[in-house]
DNA sequence: CCAAAAACTGAGGAGTTCTTTATATCTTGA
DNA sequence: TCAAGATATAAAGAACTCCTCAGTTTTTGG
């Protein structure tokens, strides 16, 4: 909640009573299901308020504008999904790396894909805003966790950690961005999940203990 | 050219005189400029027009509506792309896996990057329309293609060569978005081009001639 | 050279969308 | 209980946007 967000794009006041604050939640439930329902571009200030059951004066009570609440629920989202790889890493320490990749593969899939259709509209939604400080912060907080956990393996030790586990990150976020972008069947997806343990095992399997980064 | 896309979304005629082919590629130049000059939702048809240095009559002459124009100009995209890498393909059949791998990694990555702020436009645009027959069109392509090569591979087969291809350019693609959204500094996005080539090639060595898939 | 075809123009109608504001209603604490 | 503060409302203004169409200009082929 307390956020280092740019200014221009945080709440206007946060809700005192608690009817406001049921008021909030409402708009941000109603936010995304106008966003899964009709998209991004379909998202109007008016149809999210009618969603949630306020007028829009209401809204814009709490939100000095359409991208304020936008970019709160995408907050919300983001590191609501950041808390759950961190436990998931805080939970692999000292384990081998192949169950620490699997634990972050598997808990970061399975996060994405319990509800597919908000995964998907937030997807797509976070590029209607300027989201480079939203990004940023998630991988920063994930990149921390991960690193953390890969430090604490007992059978494997890296000479370039932070790339190693950029690389790691970088993939596994990339891939199952890919999956939910190709709309791959749940087979398929599955089958990649899989294989993607397995590439991400091989890899830290060839670079682990390695010289500096081979040119 | 000839497409198989929804037909709301084809083209309404075709340019005959070269003066009108022209006019058609400069609006298309334009689109692009104004996607990478104002974003996706600041791109209006009267925007791209006068950057194209057109009436907005003219656009709508070869464009049945503004999702059409954006349809055609990611279409145009996409198939560029799918060339390069199609090509790419091509000329390693018969090369051993590592080579195919660094060859199809560094291609994407370079077109990618040629024009980094086109890339990042049009990552953001593909969202504002049903883009799913486009996304498929462009993967079914470097699918067959890198299928096709890695099959002619002499020091490796694979049990489950569609499998192992998916997931291979699902890794690729993912990743590579991943660096764009992340908006890894030169150094960092090298590094794990890098990385991301060992991470494949590692993948391949482990699943090869391996059986079926293993549970 | 000239008529027919092709291409282009741009003002403006119809419809949205964001946001403000004056007003009304509800909650709370003393 | 009741006034003051907190919340909620909905009408409406200003600003955009998409797209059309009646009319003009350019190109082409004979």
């Amino acid at each position: 909640m307390p956020s280092n967000a740019p200014m221009h794009l945080t709440p206007r006041k946060r809700p005192r009573q608690a009817r406001a604050a049921a008021t909030v939640d409402a708009i941000f439930e109603a936010t995304i299901q106008v966003l899964v329902a009709d998209g991004p571009d379909r998202l109007t200030t008016t149809r999210v308020a009618e969603r949630a059951g306020v007028s829009v004066g209401t809204m814009y009570q709490y939100f000095p504008h359409k991208q304020a609440l936008f970019y709160a629920v995408n907050e919300r989202y983001l590191s609501a999904l950041a808390e759950r790889v961190e436990g998931a890493a805080r939970a692999q320490h000292g384990a081998p790396v192949s169950e620490m990749v699997k634990a972050i593969v598997t808990t970061y899939w399975t996060v994405k894909t319990e509800r597919p259709e908000v995964t998907r509209a937030l997807y797509r939604s976070v590029v209607e805003l300027d989201n480079e400080s939203l990004i940023e912060a998630f991988a920063q907080r994930v990149d921390t966790a991960t690193a953390a956990m890969l430090a604490t393996a007992p059978d494997a030790a890296f000479a370039d950690l932070r790339t190693v586990n950029l690389t790691l990150l970088t993939t596994i976020f990339g891939a199952v961005r890919s999956v939910f972008e190709r709309d791959l069947p749940p087979l398929e997806a599955h089958a990649v999940q899989h294989q993607l343990i397995l590439m991400c095992v091989a890899y830290l399997a060839a670079v682990k203990s390695a010289p500096r980064k081979a040119s």
